[in-house]
DNA sequence: GTGTGCATGTAAGGAGTTACATGATTGC
DNA sequence: GCAATCATGTAACTCCTTACATGCACAC
């Protein structure tokens, strides 16, 4: 059995919520998904035709006019290979990259005394994320019973968490300053 | 001025602490950058030789009988250069992608009923983590009042909150399934 | 008639991991 | 003598993004 790639995993997890073209699940990615999950048209298109001839996905056309349009959905091999991944026990990817807590890392060592400069850049930059979620969260309206808006929920509740560490940094900082 | 990828500022930045072979680069990334930045030899050992040749830092032999050695140090371009980095205003990449969250966010749709073998598999692995975070930080004994060991700190602050989030939920669903 | 959004796709390249190869030293 | 650790390195590969190319539909 072929394995999945961790796109082609995301891409099936999307049409779960119903059938969709790649512009569409491109849009869907950046709505929710985003912050635990990102995708680029370069890897959503050509992973769709792979799906398609592995026959987990099955396309129809939907063209209006002259412009074209494929939507994909499930196919019942799709929904059970899906399914089985996600009752597995197979390690689940867990990947965080984040340069501002680098620079705030070894910010003592190369600049000392301009730390808060990192924390007020980090502080603006989870400000943003805080407001797209939000923004994306109140257009969705999802069922707040249901683990989507939930998951939804704890990207609010993350962002929110490392803001308010992050001020108690700053106020920690200058405060030591004054000293 | 060539830009630097995102392994080479890693790289800068730990030798910010001291003088180290490529080895020990990676032992450092393993032990206390791990669970916001990662590192394979694969990708230190080549980038050691670039910034090598672009002159940020500099190799002295340190072989020990027949057994090698390269030490490497920034060099006084090596350390402006990483300070500019530091205090650039440059977009800080961030990227998080956790396969937990895309179980969760499909469960209800194909397994549902099932969502709490998922949320149990992710307490798993964050008590992992955890585990790992605070025995590297109890060995490190780094200055509390530094930036280092503050941000270990968030690391550990981090898991624990989604610990308790992932805990709550587990309870939620549980609930549910009496009504 | 023009800008915005809908829609699909590819080529080139960056970034990084995995797997492998090789060998010395140290502690038991 | 054997396992664990120290130590360096490369080749093949995966994964993904960026930048570009193309064209239709609709609202103003």
């Amino acid at each position: 059995m072929d394995e999945l790639n961790p796109t082609a995993r995301a891409i099936l997890g999307v049409l779960s919520f119903g059938p969709s073209s790649g512009y569409d699940i491109k849009a869907f990615v950046d709505g929710t998904l985003r912050f635990f999950w990102a995708a680029s048209y370069g890897s959503i298109y050509p992973e769709l035709k792979r799906l398609e001839a592995m026959g987990l996905v099955g396309a129809s056309d939907d063209a209006t006019g002259g412009r074209k349009r494929t939507v994909y959905a499930l196919t019942e091999a799709g929904r059970a290979r899906l399914r089985e991944w996600v009752l597995s026990d197979d390690a689940l990817t867990y990947e965080m990259r984040d340069e501002g807590l680098l620079k705030l890392f070894l910010a003592s060592n190369v600049a000392p005394g301009d730390e808060d400069a990192v924390v007020r850049q980090m502080l603006l930059r989870h400000q943003e994320v805080l407001d797209a979620i939000r923004t994306v969260t109140e257009t969705n309206d999802l069922d707040p019973q249901r683990t989507p808006s939930r998951v939804a929920a704890y990207g609010v509740a993350l962002h929110e968490f490392t803001t308010q560490w992050l001020e108690r940094l700053e106020r920690d900082l200058a405060s030591e300053d004054k000293e």
